[in-house]
DNA sequence: GTAAGTTATTAAAACGTTTTAAAGGATTGC
DNA sequence: GCAATCCTTTAAAACGTTTTAATAACTTAC
């Protein structure tokens, strides 16, 4: 089959020994020893087998990702910074992308059976984390990945609460008083609800659920300014605040999360927060790189950015 | 650290390979012996390690997935679809989302340095192709997803003409004579002109590019229906027709492919040839695994399905 | 009561790597 | 010239599993 260490070895008269130390650049070997085993294992394209690296170093240079189906490039970017950086450290990334509970499960029970040294999580598993007694059990880092975790793992995740202020802000900035706010994110909310409040603006309204919509803003004809969970929720706001006969920016100003690709597109316009999805994800896979060599690693608040389109503009003079 | 088939073994006062023998249902052993081990190895929690065993079978149950990134749901579902499979099959899923070109070649490293039984490639790599040639010199089994292959590797791809006649079809069933085909994909335009030649109709205009679409139009007012290579595409293909003041679909008919999330807001109401995404995800993983085991394998065409929205109308009787 | 056959178990080798302790050979210091 | 030191190489064990061939303990048949 493939070429292993013990052929390269037979070949130069040397002990597998000496290949071994000589591949990992061990400098107890001879220089010249080395360069002929490099050279032979180039040309014959040996590449180490990771069985028995694994059985012996007890490390499979794998890291798991498991993550819940997302639509938009939002999961996209995430995981090619995951996967981007771990392929830099050469690591292999096992993904399990779903959303069934019992799927959740077999996931798992794989990345356990493959010897993932990490695992990161995107998406909220909260409901299921008996599921998790396992992986914990047997003491496998893990690092939340744009979840927020009850505090026993760390996490990386958009700074929401900042966020939530840039949204807010905005509005304001553009003079906006009577905002609503459509979040259920609570941090996005309270940093929506921070920066009303330290500018001595009425409290919002808050409609978590964003359900009745219309009939809140025609109820309140004072409402001019909305800010959405995400991107993708703003859209649902723009319908129903056109279906009750109002115009965007006109009469009612949208800021959205996210910053997805269709925010840029003509229908849109939505000036949003954009979050660092790339970067988020190598932060992720950086972090349980280090988990895994065994330091420890704090949670990290990654820098939104607000990003100013045609859905927001300054309030009709009434 | 964790369990194994030894401490096992010792704990029952059986030899290991007693053990394995019973964990892998060989009718060899005796019923009560495998009982009384089965019940201790679920009870203690036990997990094969992969290392022994890929060491031993030469396999990893690892199957390889490489992909460029793709907006939308598109490569998400695929994915998902991929991964249950591999689920199912007790197989992990290997992941590298990239399309950097020294990239892909990090990741088909890691994917041979992790023993992967085979491979998966989502998006065309025809490009580096010599990047492939490790790969194809170990034999390792390769099909290729919603791209088709030069003829080597088994693919599983929408039936791409089949769309292309259902999408130019409905534009013609509707009364469209004079169609724009701005299709860049070979087998969706075969398909176009296919039922547009049967009919008799006139020669559609064809700009894979759907650059200059807009003076195109101008330049045949009695273009009344369009096909688009995809709904993304079909997005970029409505502002043109609207930026020289057009209406769809009362003046111009555009039918989408893919069916993405966005083509049924209200924004669009994109009509579409619907892929099914995740089918083919799991048929190309299911494919996979036959060509693992040793099968012949052929590649297979999905069906599409025509959705009708409200991006298609009658043409205007001029 | 022995031979043949059946059933249940096991010892040992193998897979490819890393690592430790030891050994061999050469050089240096005195 | 002998011991101490250094440099390079290696033998051997270990990691956890599977598998093959052998062994042991029983039955059954005659």
């Amino acid at each position: 089959m493939s070429v292993t260490i013990k052929e390269l070895a037979r070949l130069l008269n040397v002990s597998p020994a000496t290949v071994s130390l000589a591949l990992n650049g061990d400098s107890r070997v001879a220089e010249e020893t080395s360069t002929k085993i490099k050279a032979l294992a180039d040309e014959l394209d040996y590449v180490p087998n990771n069985f028995g690296r694994g059985l012996q170093s007890r490390k499979s240079r794998l890291a798991g990702y498991l993550a819940g189906s997302v639509t938009g490039s939002f999961f996209d970017l995430i995981m090619q910074g995951i996967g981007e950086t771990a392929a830099a450290a050469d690591y292999g990334l096992l993904t399990g992308i779903t959303r069934a509970s019992e799927k959740i499960d077999s996931q798992l029970k794989i990345f356990l059976e493959k010897n993932v040294d990490g695992i990161i999580l995107s998406s909220n598993y909260s409901a299921h984390v008996e599921q998790f007694e396992k992986v914990e059990r047997r003491k496998i880092p893990m690092v939340f990945c744009s979840t927020q975790d009850s505090g026993r793992h760390p996490f990386v995740i958009t700074d929401n609460f900042k966020g939530g202020q840039l949204a807010a802000g905005h509005l304001i900035s553009l003079g906006h008083r009577y905002l609503a706010c459509c979040n259920h994110d609570k941090n996005r909310l309270a940093g929506n609800l921070d920066v009303i409040r330290r500018h001595g603006l009425p409290e919002p309204v808050q409609f978590p659920e964003g359900k009745e919509l219309a009939a809140i803003l025609k109820a309140n004809p004072l409402i001019t300014g909305i800010t959405a969970y995400s991107d993708t929720h703003a859209i649902k706001i723009k319908h129903a605040v056109e279906s009750i006969g109002l115009r965007i920016p006109e009469d009612i100003s949208i800021a959205g999360f996210d910053d997805m690709w269709f925010s840029e597109i003509r229908e849109f316009k939505f000036t949003t927060v954009a979050q660092p999805k790339k970067e988020i994800g190598q932060a992720a896979m950086q972090m349980l790189l280090e988990l895994i060599s065994g330091s420890d690693v704090a949670s990290r608040f990654m820098e939104p950015a607000l990003v100013v389109r045609e859905s927001t503009a300054p309030p009709a003079t009434k």
